[in-house]
DNA sequence: TGCCAGGCCGGGT
DNA sequence: ACCCGGCATGGC
């Protein structure tokens, strides 16, 4: 299944590096997979930044916020009152679990660390997925909507397989490596927002139709 | 201006 | 094991 590599490399030329993840720290960038569920990461943005105008993008300050200051500057992300519970009830775990450091949260093994994060009210694959491939650097692929409506589109996978049988093509078919991970799902977004949308059946130019 | 955005949960069948 | 309604803001 070669296949996989090749559209990589595909994409690669079209779209060039993506520099994921936008966020500076481990911690954010986990609190980022959260709120950008099924959200435009713009209104994420907004919402991380009213917590750092604030002085509270930490642990510590956002386990002892109140429901209602959380919602509060958390609102441009949208679903604020299920996204404050599930913020809440990340940190809880996290706090409880690592005392709130991602340096021990890093250290215990991967296969274990996805089950307890799955665990967790709020936090299902791909948000799990997405805080151990680039909050953690676990070598693990990040399904989402857009590598699903790619490679569906393109007659590698059906639409309706679940999510882990996806992931478990990436996982077969190429070297188990973080970097390579990491740039491959943010080439996926890339295209699924620039010429593999929605309402479009199927597009002229897309790098991946072009010659073969 | 309606549609869409880097899902997930809980209840029902 | 699937299917579905609910959740909400902001940009185009």
């Amino acid at each position: 299944m070669a296949i996989l590599l090749e559209i990589y490399k595909k994409l690669y030329q079209a779209f060039g590096p993506q520099h994921w993840w936008p966020g500076d720290t481990p911690f954010e960038i986990a609190l980022g997979a959260i709120l950008t569920q099924n959200t435009n990461w713009g209104n994420v943005e907004k919402a991380i930044q009213n917590l750092k105008n604030n002085n509270v993008l930490s642990a510590r300050s956002i386990y002892e916020m109140s429901v209602k200051k959380l919602a509060e500057l958390i609102r441009p992300a949208g679903y604020f009152n299920v996204k404050t519970r599930r913020l809440k009830s990340f940190i809880a775990f996290f706090m409880n679990e690592y005392h709130g450091s991602t340096k021990r949260m890093k250290g215990e093994d991967t296969y274990s660390l996805r089950n307890k994060l799955l665990s967790v009210n709020g936090i299902g694959p791909e948000t799990a997925d997405s805080i151990l491939l680039y909050a953690l650097e676990k070598p693990v692929f990040v399904i989402d909507a857009y590598t699903k409506r790619v490679l569906s589109r393109h007659g590698i996978m059906e639409h309706k397989k679940s999510y882990d049988e996806f992931q478990e093509l990436f996982h077969y078919s190429l070297k188990r490596d973080v970097r390579l991970f990491n740039e491959y799902h943010a080439l996926f977004v890339k295209v699924g927002k620039t010429c593999c949308k929605r309402k479009k059946p199927l597009c002229d130019n897309c790098p991946l139709n072009v010659n073969g």
